[in-house]
DNA sequence: TTTT
DNA sequence: TTTT
């Protein structure tokens, strides 16, 4: 089929540091755990209610897992977009068992830390303390729109709008 | 924890007919199987190669649910938006098993018709042939904007945007 | 037309306090105005370069407004999630201009608080220090799944999922 | 600012043709303006209300504009998905004008056809009717997974996922 | 200017 | 006008 989307967008914190493994020639792939969570009041009780989920998110893309490596602790909040895959697997005893997963992978994945200090863990950072790490090649240091393109757009574009 | 997302966001495929169940007092809750698919070019062979992917999205909001009952059918084309969850159960034999929903329920729940026609499966059709329904309330008859509310917004408000 | 999505989706901070007005009968509007910025590197002069753009976001929403009236202050970290409107007017001199506003009005409106302190501007918070308002109605205090529904779903629905 | 998210998610009709122009190397730029529109039933006079918004969408990514100029034609339902943007620009009589458009540059955009047929135009399609194309690459022929990766994933991967 |  |  053509035509289709798969997304998923999160905004949690990390319920514990990334996880990274290797590719044989050497490439890391992290999996994250991350928690988001919607709060209420119930009705009848008045009580505050809380409801946790967790999300493996799985990051195949270099750039963002490198970035998971180095910039990432448990407590992190963190956005994450990607695409959902279920997979299908044999545990031990035999059993099938699946396994969904959000993953990063190839164009309109991303992940952005929204804390510019890397959570819980604390950790030292590198020269980018909290930034948005996208998927557009292999360490996403490109310019967004390199050449300001023929027709005119841009010319005396700055950035004072007035509101 | 407080300041968290947990959004998916579908286009694709229903791979058969929706099913419905219902809850004790008699609303109605729909389950739907969404196909998605990427379709890429192998670098090496040349030959093309695609993958689907496959949804259980779970349908709690009323209005949306009854959508889905009476509209879609096999093969529709839609446009799905809710919020992750795992839920786990025990099998027949005993065995704990994990199921990952797409779920729509209360705000932040969309389904909306891609296709006028209902898709594969022919199906006829009310009054609303291909539609957004959107989840604010009961059957989703609300303006989005009831008045034009105060501050002198929207006063000339027209459509002939010029481009 | 029928089947449509208008959605935007933004995670940036405020340039000031939200500005609130009033419609006739008191309810509030809130007026934002959000920085979003992408970085990169420059391929040929290897310099640092930085663009921000900034977003006007009103809130028709009533809760949603009441809660940037509440805990909002300049600096604030916040999810954004509205849909895109143009509108006309006319300035002093009688020239026609538009404006393109992120809307936040009925269902599958958003406004999440991504920093527990409220930014830059310091300020004190009720019970609540950063937070998911969605707007599900009137003041959103609503269980997002009332009830547990039929189905036997969520029975043994615990939060230890082993990952 | 490092941090932030400025997105957009349309799925809409084309009013007329993609407008094409080219850069001084002779790159595609694509102009599409896109419907979106949302109805209700007017709780007062129980009368259909319908309202259509307009969106100016500016395709710098060569690959995506090339989509548009081969396959989209006035009519086509697409999925757009790119950033908000908005520049400054002075008419002929010297005012100044702000114009906000949804720009497709860089990762994380998208053009999706959702109709296999190119829309109202008819227009003949190449092998592809209708389909996905993303901005991963030169002319997004890149699988999203080249390989299976390291660890065992995918090994058994198959697409009867039971429900 | 689309679409229903 | 924010943030890093």
């Amino acid at each position: 089929m053509a035509g289709s989307i798969n997304k998923v967008i999160l905004v949690g914190n990390l319920g514990k540091d990334p996880e990274i493994r290797r590719t044989q020639d050497g490439r890391p792939i992290a999996n994250l755990s991350v928690a988001t969570s919607e709060t209420w009041r119930d009705k009848a009780t008045g009580e505050r209610k809380e409801k946790t989920e967790w999300h493996r998110v799985v990051i195949f893309n270099e750039g963002l897992a490198k970035v998971a490596e180095q910039y990432l602790k448990k407590g992190a909040k963190v956005y994450v977009e990607g695409a959902l895959q279920t997979r299908k697997w044999t545990d031990q005893s035999g059993a099938e068992k699946y396994s969904t997963e959000v993953v990063l992978q190839g164009f309109n994945s991303n992940l952005t830390m929204l804390d510019g200090r890397g959570g819980g863990g604390g950790g030292s950072f590198g020269e980018e303390p909290g930034g948005d790490f996208g998927s557009s090649g292999p360490v996403s240091s490109a310019p967004r729109r390199p050449v300001a393109a023929g027709g005119g757009r841009n010319s005396d574009m700055d950035d004072d709008i007035p509101f």
